[in-house]
DNA sequence: ATCCATCGATAGCTTTACTATCCAATTATT
DNA sequence: AATAATTGGATAGTAAAGCTATCGATGGAT
């Protein structure tokens, strides 16, 4: 037997499930399209999971729930770590690559072409690293777009001091979580966790940060308790 | 006639598709669905639109396409803009909650009462006006039990350096951008701007710093060209 | 007078992420 | 050994979201 899996329990799909919280059908569901490796099939019909398939379904309904990730894109990522012909550094590419919204480029349109220039000279004169065909850039390009449009025409200037916070969270504190020197699906599922986790909980201090700025500038007691009714005066929940 | 609208020139339905390059049969379902006020209606067949129309509905573009927000919360901000019974610092309040993704509390679950507690905590210590039933705060929470579930558990240290980021952000740059003296609608489509749009500048310059970094790290060639089989190789993009 | 766009209503479509049902093959229970 | 329960594998059905298509009546344009 697998001495390195020693320590792991063997378990049933339905044991993998009652830890979990995902319910069978979906699990099956996973397996068919490739997002959770296939158990240990020992009969017809008897295959066993261990921990690690219960940690993989843990990442694939944070990837889902918190990060929105489309199915598709998860595929992906871990299509990459299992394809072992794809080299550390391109197998990270890859997972970066599958967690950016597609945008198809605009060439012909002036708009979408200067936008894209800023882009790659504010990353070239940043001295980032960043592939030249990175879907990235034209991800960047169409929020510049997008924002001119609406009327908030920006300029490299406006976007270099987000350029740098980000720069200085990633260099500081993301980056050092990955282990770059361990076993590949340990680095890319780190790294996707940070993007994808770190992400989220940035993007919601963002808007914590906003609500109180606004608050303290709107005048107002700042955090009392006599606004309880702006939240349930107007449901302002999206569905819940 | 209203002088205030001397200088939008009337457009028809057709008109306003062209210019948009949203196709009329989606027009006339954002009308149904409300996030398109009705145009002025000069007869049974004929109703005209302006400006605000179509400013109106790049917003609403921009929202779904790269906010991917749900038409439902778009929905809501337009309401609550056009309640005029909501007070300023309200409307805006609810259109900072329909900005968040609706997370349920469970707090009968140990790892979930924790979390909570530790966000409220970082609000509290941070000073930060963020009223006590914000949606926010269970979304935050809900992040840093997944996290802790993914086996990456997160202390409020882990987090401070995250929020600070993000407070620099938002007191120098998106909150000196709203016009908090102006009418209510400019206001919040100000801020729904920002918190999206911006957002997902900072996430995707996150994510290019995020690639930059560990390109750095394992060695490579930074930037050259002699990668480009990276992109093309594998395919990375979504569904593109 | 004729044609064409528009309105309003309704129904249909597409994608995504599940969920449910069946059946044969075990495996467990009695 | 008989019977009940569980699993795997296959297939089909479902629900929600966001459109898209069609139709008939109307009314302005030529």
């Amino acid at each position: 037997m697998d001495i390195g899996k020693q320590y792991y329990p063997a378990m049933r799909i339905s044991q993998l499930s009652a830890e979990s919280g995902v319910p069978i059908p979906t699990i099956k569901y996973y397996l068919r399209e490739g997002l959770l490796p296939q158990g240990d099939q020992t009969s017809a019909t008897r295959a066993e999971y261990d921990q690690e398939h219960l940690r993989r379904l843990r990442l694939i309904r944070a990837l889902l729930e918190v990060g929105r990730l489309p199915v598709a894109a998860i595929r992906q990522v871990i299509a990459a770590v299992d394809d072992e012909r794809i080299d550390f550094h391109d197998m990270l590419g890859t997972a970066h690559y599958a967690l950016s919204t597609p945008v198809e480029p605009h060439p012909e349109d002036e708009d979408w072409r200067e936008a894209r220039e800023l882009v790659d000279r504010m990353i070239a004169d940043l001295g980032w690293g960043v592939h030249p065909l990175a879907p990235t850039r034209n991800e960047l390009a169409q929020t510049v777009v997008t924002l001119k449009r609406l009327g908030m025409p920006t300029s490299q200037e406006d976007l270099l001091p987000y350029a740098s916070a980000a720069h200085d969270l990633v260099r500081d504190l993301d980056i050092t979580k990955i282990p770059f020197d361990g076993p590949r699906d340990v680095a890319v599922e780190t790294l996707v966790i940070c993007e994808v986790l770190y992400g989220k909980a940035f993007d919601v201090l963002r808007r914590l940060a906003q609500e109180s700025e606004s608050t303290r500038i709107l005048d107002v007691t700042p955090c009392s308790d006599d606004g309880a009714s702006k939240v349930t005066r107007q449901g302002a929940h999206r569905d819940a």
